[in-house]
DNA sequence: GTCTATAAAGCGATAGAC
DNA sequence: GTCTATCGCTTTATAGAC
């Protein structure tokens, strides 16, 4: 696409400053206890300015979710061009949200009863994506069950809530904040405990 | 234990009622979105008197924490008592965890960044009865890997993690949502890939 | 102990000068 | 577009009458 003047490209690489730093505070303390005055502060830029670039606290979130989705794509498509199989794909996805997440750059999951859900399902940027990497995942799933690499038992939408569940699952954070084990000792884990389970399972 | 003049009674009837308003709203909103009025409103008294009983939303939730966990003591004592395997234990407590969830009547968990928690890490009763919970369950999970019916290359901290995980999941809550499955028929899914995983293991 | 009324503080959003 | 200053609203917590 075309780059537009310098001044939009000095506009954008702001916006992609705001977003991230939006980012990053919403992974850390989620949408309702993230704060646009700590926004502002964590940016360098006045509150009034947000709000020339970004129409509302909703608005920021949605970018910043936008983005992450954004980013998921890309991985997918790195995915996709592996030759391997796809419960690997699958494994392979979720590592690496769980590193994202022990990075403290996965923003919260939107909960059933934020005001920040209304404002997403009105953002076709966003649910489109979302519907995307839901249906990539989908398919890879459905592959994965016929392949005989995935109970097939497990209706797929549960596996999908699943895998979206572990990437903002607070376990990965409690064993860190141990300090007793490497961030790839504990996602190797959780993974574990994601795709085989806690249990043994009868032979 | 003596119960008092008929006057404390009443007292702890209404301070009862007031816990269980509690209890059902940091289900339904967490903490930090729910307000003190909307207690206040829903127990039927003013705002002021609720302040007569706890000196701040803080011990409010306090209040209600400890009493969740005061249960599932009860819950851990009636497993106890069962001549069954400790991870058979383990599995009727999670299932009762996912049935309360599903009942809308599980407090959130108090995340890391929350004024709750360090309110928390100040309450004596709440610390003491966490402990002997999680003492508890760490003996089951211990003596179900020495059984063999746990997998023993987790640290047994992983999987009480994983299992306090799973009392609040948001799967549950999804799966739910969709209405297309009963409520028993979700938390034998969940239980089922918290305990096999979503995999088929190797054999 | 219960109420009404209000204080005190934090927040999202905006006005208006530059 | 950026800033300072402020509005309008919500929320926690308390004062004071009964």
């Amino acid at each position: 696409m075309a780059r537009g003047s310098f001044r939009d490209q000095v506009l954008r690489v702001r916006e992609d400053a705001i977003i991230s730093s939006v980012n990053r505070l919403l992974a850390e303390k989620g949408f309702e206890q993230m704060t646009v005055d700590e926004v502002a502060a964590d940016v360098g830029i006045a509150k009034a300015s947000l709000y020339k670039h970004f129409t509302s606290k909703e608005a920021l979130a949605a970018a910043a979710m936008v983005r992450v989705l954004e980013h998921t794509m890309e991985v997918l498509d790195q995915q996709a061009a592996r030759e391997v199989s796809a419960v690997e794909r699958l494994r392979e996805v979720t590592r690496w949200a769980l590193r994202v997440q022990l990075a403290g750059e996965m923003p919260i999951l939107p909960s059933q009863n934020s005001t920040l859900r209304a404002e997403l399902l009105g953002h076709k940027a966003y649910l489109e994506l979302l519907m995307q990497v839901s249906d990539r995942l989908g398919e890879w799933i459905v592959q994965a069950q016929a392949d005989g690499d995935l109970d097939r038992s497990l209706p797929p939408e549960l596996v999908l809530y699943t895998l979206f569940a572990r990437a903002c699952d607070p376990v990965p954070g409690a064993l860190k904040a141990s300090g007793r084990h490497s961030d790839e000792q504990v996602i190797e884990w959780v993974l574990a405990t994601c795709f085989s389970g806690i249990g043994v399972r009868p032979s």
